[in-house]
DNA sequence: TAGACGTAGA
DNA sequence: TCTACGTCTA
């Protein structure tokens, strides 16, 4: 119970590198990489009381638009349970990860992304350090459930070691 | 995905002491003490077909009959989903952790035991390794939804280093 | 108490 | 696809 949590962090970790990989989110959250179990967005709050994004996790269950690319649209979280349609579905709100992911864009502090990559069978998969992005901007817009998203757009900092994406899609 | 699991071991874990503590299901299946991340009873199934259970979790979500004594019940898994009475309910039936636990029984090869401590704040608790234990019995009786459970009488072997319960409960 | 980008195995 | 003694935060 005395998690690295407590002294969740904004950039890189110490001792971790980009391109370093990852098998559970228990992981993740032990290393503080990414403190939160099962959310995708992990945040801080600040004394002042406004909250920003650490770290995000595309996971590939959300409608993420994703790609070998230096830029990543990530879909906010809330309404659309487990992204299957089932359940009950409301308008994502402007709160907790999407609130901290906004917050990011307006102070420009750096997010930390891990990435899922999935392989064939359902235990072949990795989480990967993906290094430092920058909240551009964000919309709303109709998921395919008819409710609202938020979409992110995050931008990642160049000069940053490249993932090699190859070595991880195969 | 190349995980301790696919050297699943009866006994004893070479490293692991008796009242070795852990925060999370994960360590114990990449320590290899129980590799079932939420199954509460690990098995092997031999060449001859036969399946032998090689650990156990007790959580505190079954009416396990547990105390800091040197016997356990453990009720086998099956028919009442989260053991909370919701969902479909079913009598258990003699299979997967409940017919290694027989199997167990008939080869009396010991099974690990592993105990959840659960404080009063929901974050506070531990997974502690108790030891090796011998199925000595079980039965079939009515549980509180009604339906038939399992449940298995554990004798821990004696000699080996005593838990200090009061240690973990508090 | 519900809800969240969880994992493995049958 | 489903279920299984998950884990945290709001």
């Amino acid at each position: 119970t005395q998690c690295v949590n407590e002294n969740k962090q904004f950039g890189h970790i110490p001792g971790i590198r980009i391109g370093d990989s990852f098998l559970y989110r228990a992981e993740l959250k032990i290393i503080g990489l990414h403190c939160q179990f099962l959310n995708g967005i992990d945040y801080i709050k600040l004394p002042n009381g406004k909250t920003l994004a650490t770290s995000i996790v595309d996971s590939g269950r959300y409608a993420n638009d994703v790609g070998p690319s230096h830029t990543l649209i990530y879909c906010g979280h809330g309404g659309n349970p487990n992204a299957t349609g089932k359940g009950k579905l409301n308008d994502q709100k402007l709160e907790f990860g999407n609130l901290a992911l906004k917050g990011s864009m307006e102070e420009k502090v750096p997010v930390r992304v891990i990435r899922k990559f999935q392989g064939k069978n359902s235990q072949d998969y990795k989480y990967v350090y993906d290094g430092l992005y920058v909240v551009d901007t964000f919309w709303q817009e109709r998921g395919e459930f008819g409710k609202l998203i938020f979409k992110f757009l995050l931008k990642r900092i160049p000069g940053q070691l490249e993932l090699n994406w190859g070595k991880f899609l195969n």
